[in-house]
DNA sequence: CGGATTTGACCGGCGC
DNA sequence: GCGCCGGTCAAATCCG
């Protein structure tokens, strides 16, 4: 029976076409792609997700082989090398109907699909070649940026070790260098933080050192608005929120860390620094994840001060503190989704004010990176300046766990959701209500639930224990690989170099090395993110942490 | 014994 | 003003 009246030409699409192709195809968008072809043996029907008949499918793969950016210019010859399987892929535009044609039109039809293919490819390349140029010059930016920050970093330290020696006295200083604006260590990974404070602060009372903050802001007017949004939402919350720390903290801790009653007046007086820095702890970076433990081992120090239970949740909500340093201010909440208990959810906030482990670094990098994308994207996404299905597409295209950004919660948020397993072309949901989503490449998304799962998360992704996970083992190796393809995929060719080898260089790593999956994947996240989300800035931990175990 | 955890109390914000 | 709730404190307790 011929293929064409088989009348197959129905079927959902092949997943392991579809990953080929997008391997093949990079970065181009493979939901338009797919949304643009019909099936010819399917009157009219839309082939959201069609692609060839079942018949057709081992041939499809072949000729999806073909389907790389380098052939898209494509020739007639290659599709009449002929597979025996007339491939009839294309019928695009128009909803003309080909189904059940002869056998006698079926060289006709083959020929027109065969153009229009043609064309269709060549429109393809021609919009990745466009999105290439952009995330190429995107990436350049974000390069230039993280540039600029890290050399920020480096001033401070600098600066920070000189004063280093008279320590309690030279705190007292930096209180006061803080409030002429004059950034410190403890803040060197504030700078995102800062940034937009400046901003929000510009129609107050603007720092005199503001204009060269900004300047190393690519997104400084988005950062801006988000500025507005934290202050109002955040203010109070920095200077109230509870009692605060009563801790022995030197007053410079307090002011980066929470802030502890006695100096919430000063806070609320708010020198524009403390301001940033209340923003910046009140952005949190949660991860989702699956792990029967109780918590995730992610390099850091925890110790917890408090449990509660809350609303609409039956599993208890645990609080920890950072211990690694005394004064660090960064804080995190451990608890069970009432949905699903086995999905542990880590809620990091505030920044480290001390070096971090390896371990704990790169998943001090990821929710950094996290979060400075959530500054610089929750409120592109408030202000309608970003759209969802763009960040989907461009900046994490084959995902199956995703980054939610949300900043209608009370604190802008950014969710990793590590619980969903690799699923070409999904796009999902995560339970909470948000303004968009980012979804993470099938790497990060098996690589962190997979790994993670087992252990709490996020951090046992990046943490140490990730040999230990059993369930690791079946995500792991294709996990990387994704990171891999997904590196591939949102950083073509225009990016950085650096960007990319890390990335790959890190999966590859984590290959052959499990002990070093988890950072070499948070390295590769880390990079996608930086270089998309625009401050990812690797080294500066703008937050998070993540725990160990008890 | 020192550090970590537990747990009830406390505080401030917020909505009614 | 009151109650709810999230977040934190700190004394009591546990643990190595």
């Amino acid at each position: 029976m011929d293929e064409n009246s088989s009348g197959g030409g129905r079927l959902s699409l092949d997943t392991t076409l579809a990953s080929q192709l997008h391997k093949r195809k990079q970065s181009v968008d493979f939901d338009h792609f797919t949304l643009s072809c019909r099936s010819s043996n399917d009157a009219g029907r839309v082939a959201e997700m069609d692609f060839f008949p079942v018949e057709k499918k081992a041939c499809a793969v072949a000729v999806a082989d073909k389907v790389q950016p380098a052939s898209l210019g494509i020739k007639k010859e290659d599709f009449t090398v002929n597979t025996g399987l007339r491939l009839l892929t294309a019928n695009t535009g128009s909803d003309q109907s080909t189904v059940d044609d002869g056998l006698s039109r079926n060289e006709d039809d083959d020929k027109e699909n065969k153009n229009e293919l043609v064309l269709i490819r060549a429109e393809l390349y021609r919009v990745n070649e466009e999105n290439q140029r952009l995330r190429g010059m995107l990436n350049q930016v974000t390069s230039n940026y993280n540039s600029l920050q890290m050399h920020l970093v480096a001033l401070m330290q600098q600066r920070s070790q000189r004063n280093g020696d008279e320590a309690a006295a030279d705190e007292k200083m930096e209180v006061k260098q803080h409030d002429s604006g004059i950034p410190l260590l403890p803040r060197q990974f504030m700078d995102l933080g800062r940034l937009v404070g400046m901003s929000a602060d510009a129609d107050a009372d603007e720092p005199s050192n503001s204009s060269s903050d900004r300047s190393l802001s690519p997104t400084n007017n988005v950062e801006s608005s988000i500025v507005d949004y934290h202050l109002k939402k955040t203010s109070s919350i920095v200077s109230g929120g509870g009692r605060g720390f009563a801790r022995e903290d030197s007053p410079d801790q307090g002011s980066q860390g929470w802030v502890p009653k006695s100096q919430t007046k000063v806070v609320d007086s708010k020198s524009p620094e403390q301001a940033q820095e209340a923003t910046m702890r009140k952005a949190r970076v949660s991860v989702r994840a699956r792990s029967e433990a109780p918590m995730i081992t992610d390099g850091c120090q925890w110790r917890k001060y408090g449990q509660k239970m809350a609303k609409g949740n039956p599993c208890p909500r645990a609080y920890y503190r950072c211990t690694m340093a005394t004064g660090c201010p960064v804080r995190k909440q451990v608890q069970r989704c009432a949905d699903d208990r086995t999905i542990l959810i880590t809620t990091y906030e505030g920044n480290h004010n001390h070096p971090l482990p390896p371990a704990a670094m790169a998943m001090a990098s990821t929710t950094s990176a996290a979060a400075s994308m959530l500054l610089s994207g929750s409120m592109s996404s408030a202000n309608g300046l970003m759209n969802s299905d763009f960040l989907t597409r461009t900046m994490l295209p084959c995902s199956s766990s995703m980054a939610t950004i949300s900043a209608s919660a009370p604190f802008p948020t950014v969710t990793l959701d590590l619980t969903h397993s690799p699923t070409p072309l999904q796009f999902q949901r995560p339970p909470q209500s948000s303004q968009f989503q980012m979804n993470f490449p099938n790497g990060v998304g098996a690589g962190f639930g997979g790994v993670p799962m087992q252990p709490p998360s996020l951090p046992q992704v990046f943490g140490k224990t990730l040999g230990s996970q059993s369930k690791f083992s079946g995500l792991h190796s294709s996990a990387v690989a994704d990171a891999v393809k997904f590196q591939h995929a949102i950083v073509p060719t225009a990016a950085p170099p650096s960007l990319l080898a890390d990335t790959v260089s890190a999966a590859t790593a984590a290959i052959t090395a499990d002990p070093n999956f988890t950072a070499a994947l948070a390295a590769a996240i880390t990079s996608i993110i930086g270089s998309k989300g625009g401050s990812g800035n690797q080294t500066s931990g703008i937050s998070n942490n993540s725990n160990s175990n008890q």
